[in-house]
DNA sequence: TATACCGTTACGTTGCGTGACCGTTG
DNA sequence: ACAACGGTCACGCAACGTAACGGTAT
C-alpha cells in the first residue's frame, strides 16, 4: 500500500499540516503507520473518516465531543447522533434565518428612515404590542421573573437573546399635560412574541400620534410642545403614556443626526 | 436617567459581566458613564447598540471587525454592511444543508447496510460517476492541477472541502484476470459536481457485478475469486478496473466487521 | 457590620497558526 | 551538497470564563 506524507495529505484535505499534528497528539485522528523516522504516514482510505471529522467539527462540536463519539463508535450510536446533528443544523438554520430578517428589518427600517420629514406630525393606526417595562424612579423593583421568562422565551429557537428588540422610554400622558417632558416613567423593551402576553405590558392598537425629534435629548421638549399644540388645533385627546424610540442609532456618529420617533394614543374629541 | 449597573444590563442581555469588561477594554462598547468609584453605568437605550453587536457576533464577526464598523458608523455603511452579511447568511445556510445531506446520506447508507446480503452477487446498474484519481506504484505524478481545481471547486459554496466524498482503491480486470488480485493502480475520491468533468477520470455508465467483502482486507483475494467464478457461471464479461470502496468505517469498532463494496463493468456476452 | 455588589489583575481554555531549530530524504 | 521535506518544542492568538483579592454601596 502506497501511504501519503502528512503534506500530501494535508494538502488533500486543505487543512494545516498543523492541524494534523495537534489531531494526532491529542489521539482524534492518527497516522495508520509510523516511520521508524518518526515520520506520520496515512492511509488514503483515512480520507473518509478524516472528512467525517472535518464535517463534524464545521458543525462545531469540540475536538472533544467529536473524539467521545470516535471513540465508541457503533452503528446505533453514529444514526443518534447524525440525527441530533441533523436536527441541530435545522435550528442553526432557522436561527440565521431570524437573524437575517432582523437585519433585513433594519435595513429597510433605513430607507424609510430617508423618506421621512422628520416635522410632520401624523395621525396613524398601529398594532398592538408587548412591552416589558422596567420602572424609573420609583419603589417598584423590575419583574425578575418575568424578565426570566421574556429571556427563556427565546431559548426556543437556540436563541436565547432579543436580537430584534427596540429599546425605547415611556412617558404618561398626565406628566406632558402638566409641561413635565422629562417626566419619564419607564423603559421598555418590545418584544416580539405572541406568547407570554399576560405578564407584558400591553400597548394598545388604535391611532397614535406620530412625530419625531432630530437632535439631543434637550430638543425634545421644544416637540412635546408642538405635539401638545398639534393635538389641540385637531381636537385629538391623548391618553396613556408617550413612547419615544431611537430610530437610527445604528447609522450615525453624532447625536446631532440622532432621530427620535414619538408616539402617543390618541382618539378624535 | 436611570442607569443599570454591569450586573443589571448583563442579566437583560443575557451576557456575562466579563463580556462587557472585555468590550470595554478593548474599546467595543463602554458605558455612557464611569461613576468616581470606577462603576460602570449603562444606559438603557445601549440595549439596542449592544443587541446589534451580539447580532454580529453570532455572525461570528470578530470583535475587531465589528470594531472598525462601529466606529466609521454611517448610513450607506451600515446599509451595504447589512447586504453582505444578508448574503454571507444564505451562503452559511446552504453550506448547512449541504453538511445536512451529507449526514442524511450517511444514515441512509447505514440503514441499506443493515438490510444487504453480503454473500450475493448481483449485477446492478449505475449511473457516469467522475473520480479523482491518484496513480499507485508508478513513475506518474498526482495531477496536481487538478487537485487544486477540484478543491476550488467546493469554494463556490464557501465549501472548500469534500466533505462527501467517498474514497477507494482501483484494480485493472486485465490483473484480476491473471490472479493478480492486490495489483492496485489508483486511489480515486468520488466527486460528486457536474463541473470539470474533463480533468476528472469517468466511470462509465452502465451495468455493474456487484459483490461485498466482510472482514480485513485479506479476505478480498477470497471474494475476487467468487466475482471470477460468478461471471463465468453467468457469461459476464468483465471489463475496465474493479472499484473497491469501504462502507462502514463509521460505524464500526473493529476491522472483522468492515464491509467492502466492489463493482466491476461487465456485459452479457 | 454584613453581604452583595463593584473594580482590577491574572491565569486557563480551545484549536490551531507560525515560527525556531534540527534531523531526513531524495 | 542541496533543497525540501519531516519532527518536536514553544510561543501567540481570540474571546472570553473563572477565580482571587480588595474596595464600595446599602
Amino acid at each position: 500500500m502506497k501511504y501519503l506524507t502528512i503534506k500530501e495529505f494535508a494538502k488533500i484535505h486543505n487543512v494545516n499540516t498543523r492541524t494534523l499534528h495537534y489531531y494526532d497528539d491529542v489521539g482524534l485522528f492518527s497516522p495508520k503507520h509510523k516511520g521508524e523516522n518518526g515520520y506520520r504516514y496515512y492511509s488514503y482510505m483515512q480520507g473518509s473518516e478524516f472528512e467525517m471529522i472535518l464535517a463534524l467539527r464545521e458543525l462545531s462540536m469540540s475536538v472533544e465531543e467529536i473524539k467521545t463519539y470516535t471513540e465508541r463508535r457503533s452503528a446505533e450510536h453514529l444514526e443518534t447522533m447524525l440525527s441530533n446533528k441533523s436536527f441541530e443544523i435545522d435550528e442553526k438554520i432557522k436561527q440565521l434565518k431570524q437573524i437575517k430578517n432582523v437585519l433585513e428589518s433594519k435595513k429597510s427600517n433605513l430607507n424609510l428612515i430617508k423618506s421621512i420629514d422628520f416635522n410632520t406630525i401624523e395621525v396613524v393606526s398601529c398594532k398592538t404590542e408587548y412591552l416589558f417595562l422596567t420602572p424609573i424612579n420609583n419603589e417598584k423593583e423590575v419583574d425578575e421573573q418575568a424578565l426570566e421568562e421574556v429571556m427563556s422565551l427565546g431559548k426556543n429557537g437556540g436563541i436565547h437573546r432579543i436580537f430584534n428588540a427596540s429599546y425605547g422610554s415611556m412617558i404618561p400622558v398626565a406628566s406632558l399635560n402638566q409641561g413635565l417632558f422629562e417626566d419619564y416613567s419607564h423603559y421598555f423593551i418590545k418584544i416580539q412574541t405572541s406568547k407570554m402576553k399576560n405578564r407584558l405590558f400591553k400597548k394598545e392598537s388604535g391611532q397614535y400620534l406620530r412625530a419625531y425629534c432630530v437632535g439631543e435629548w434637550n430638543k425634545l421638549p421644544q416637540t412635546y410642545e408642538r405635539i401638545l399644540e398639534f393635538a389641540k388645533n385637531n381636537g385629538l385627546k391623548l391618553s396613556g403614556y408617550s413612547y419615544e424610540q431611537g430610530l437610527n442609532e445604528m447609522a450615525i456618529n453624532e447625536m446631532s443626526e440622532y432621530v427620535t420617533e414619538i408616539m402617543i394614543k390618541c382618539e378624535k374629541e
